[in-house]
DNA sequence: TTTGGAAATGTGTGCGTACACACTATTTTT
DNA sequence: AAAAATAGTGTGTACGCACACATTTCCAAA
């Protein structure tokens, strides 16, 4: 086994009786080499596993990369804002490879942003794209020109298969509404309704929402013995004041076992909703270490988080492209975060600020 | 703002009118400076907000360090050999930077072994070292010659806060065992009894399954509004065969809540004895995912796996050791892992292989 | 056979920093 | 006053790899 720190490009010239040149233009199919020679330093690499030094190699080099962030709007929605940071961490972190990254913000609220930011995005010409593909129908047809164009690119929060895209980020969220009707049944006996809620979002075109809520459904379809019923209540904006009206008629009823809200703003709502009719004895699940979600579990209104960690999400979206051009890595086609369970006791273990350094893997 | 990847110490030599010898040895506080360089210098560097780049220092530098965990060992439990493989990977990781890594390991049944292999890592002339202080007498003992002979060391899995360690990886167990109780009672009413077991440690000299027990002793006392009790059972060896009995008796009682194990080779015994005895229905929380203990979550006779993550921990305290040798790097005190909560329906996002290539900040 | 072009290879310099050693100026000792 | 020691600085080379450009070799065409 070749020491890894000692076995350089010189070592195997000299052990394949060629120059460093050869070397290189072997380690990167670059130029012309002879059969001979090729025969010769690929003979050397294999019988030493010779390992490039990336550090030398990244020092070595000469190339800047600019990776493009597409997301929603953070001034809307503080789960996005989450979003920012971890983009803004990483880019004090790749500045010293020669990556820069920018960000375009598109609404919620109004679609037909997406194609403006989307064009936008392209003029900053992007070696490749972070996306987060909220919006369905638009997302599709953006990922159509960046195939045209050859840009590498990645999706975070919400994975749509049927795409090129080099890697998912993110969470299975079928499987976290599953996880949802799982904490929601525990201990629970007798016959008795179950609630989704899904606020302020257009569920047509948000397959996020429609995932959770179907993992929700399988899950109690599938194992809560009992006789029971699913109902879903949807607020589309802010200003429909039919929502309010039909929890509180959901939470009247006796047989109400529990809420599953599908967004971690919809949470924040939905828990303002149950404290305000003195319904913090409802098992209430959601999503995300939002300020006001925080407050509400330690009240114990919302029994259970699932965290999804969007800062995260960013941080190792941006590492897979960033590891994708600079170092040619394969990446991994579905890089699946855990289902985190938060719950008033394991709460600060999360909230604390975590590990400042952790593996190298991501320059080796 | 000084773009980071342009500003060198040629650039300093030459706006403070001295050579890269000189500016040298004020960044490193070596050599012979003169007050009147030292002031050029330092003032350049603070205009120009100078950061070195770590990957040429790392380059250009030439030391080797040495690395030694002090563990338990994994032949006899599963879950050190978790950390092993945290180990194997850091090893590979870290071997391009010099630093090599090697293990002592001490068995929790023969006490007397640990101050052997206490003095055969010293043998091995380490520059730190990582350490699980699972036997806390003779963990204090050997911290006193470590911190004579000025070596480093990090602790992982259990912290003794009265000792100088660099830094503490692992969770808060007392807030691990505040969470088993948490999640033991969510859904229960009417008095009832609980249970604790402890399986093959001695408890007298283990302080971690104490901070354990005390959590879920503490949070049981504070949150259940019946009357309860809680009782413990110790089984301090495999041929210990009256644990058995005690723990079927127990199963036996008809106001029976819900058992905490302490342990991750406790909890597959415990969850084994429920299932002979048709005790599936009984809320059983432990900890880890060790092969066993995983088989009977899916099957329900474990209803909540606390996750230690001891693969994670071993490599975060080796990546917080070699930063301090190579980089200088201050540590934070305490690196509180999350209290992860595993269910049969989120056990399939933990057990798949985690992000390939994470921060990079473990070398910037 | 000679010439020109292509294929192939070797060499030098760069990346940014670490650090050993040569060199110069000043101060202290004999 | 001369020699030795100390203070301080500058220069060169190293780390391992990237890559541009100079040089050599080989082959085909005239």
């Amino acid at each position: 086994m070749a020491n890894p720190k000692n076995f350089g490009i010189k070592d195997i010239a000299r052990a394949a009786g060629v120059s460093v040149g050869t070397v290189d233009r072997v380690l990167h199919n670059r130029g012309k080499v002879s059969e001979i020679a090729l025969k010769k330093v690929n003979e050397v690499l294999q019988k030493n596993e010779y390992r490039p030094n990336l550090i030398a190699r990244t020092l070595g080099s000469n190339k800047n990369y600019k990776i493009v962030v597409l997301q929603p709007e953070p001034a809307d929605d503080p789960y996005w804002s989450l979003v920012s940071q971890g983009i803004e961490q990483s880019m004090k972190e790749w500045i010293h490879y020669g990556v820069t990254i920018s960000c375009c913000y598109f609404s919620l609220h109004r679609k037909s942003s997406f194609e403006s930011v989307a064009a936008k995005a392209l003029k900053l010409k992007p070696d490749a794209i972070l996306l987060a593909p909220i919006l369905y129908v638009e997302t599709i047809s953006f990922l159509r020109v960046l195939k045209e164009k050859q840009i590498p690119f990645a999706l975070f929060n919400t994975n749509i298969t049927e795409t090129d895209a080099l890697s998912f980020i993110g969470q299975d969220l079928y499987s976290s509404g599953r996880l949802a009707g799982e904490l929601i049944c525990l201990g629970q006996t007798g016959a008795g309704r179950f609630g989704v809620l899904h606020v302020d979002e257009d569920l047509n075109d948000s397959i996020h929402l429609v995932q959770k809520e179907k993992g929700f459904r399988d899950f109690i379809a599938g194992f809560y013995p009992f006789r029971h019923t699913v109902e879903s209540l949807n607020r589309t904006s802010s200003t429909d004041s039919s929502f309010r009206k039909k929890l509180i008629q959901l939470l009247s009823q006796p047989d109400l076992k529990g809420i599953f809200v599908s967004s971690s703003r919809g949470t924040e709502t939905a828990a303002s909703i149950l404290k305000s009719q003195d319904k913090g004895n409802i098992r209430l699940v959601g999503y995300d270490l939002l300020k006001k979600n925080i407050a509400y579990l330690k009240e114990g209104v919302i029994d259970f988080l699932i965290h999804q960690n969007p800062q995260q999400q960013a941080v190792e979206g941006i590492n897979c492209l960033a590891n994708h051009l600079i170092f040619k890595r394969v990446a991994k086609r579905v890089n699946l975060f855990p289902l985190e369970v938060i719950t008033s006791q394991n709460l600060e273990s999360y909230i604390q600020d975590q590990a400042e350094y952790t593996s190298v893997n991501s320059v080796i």
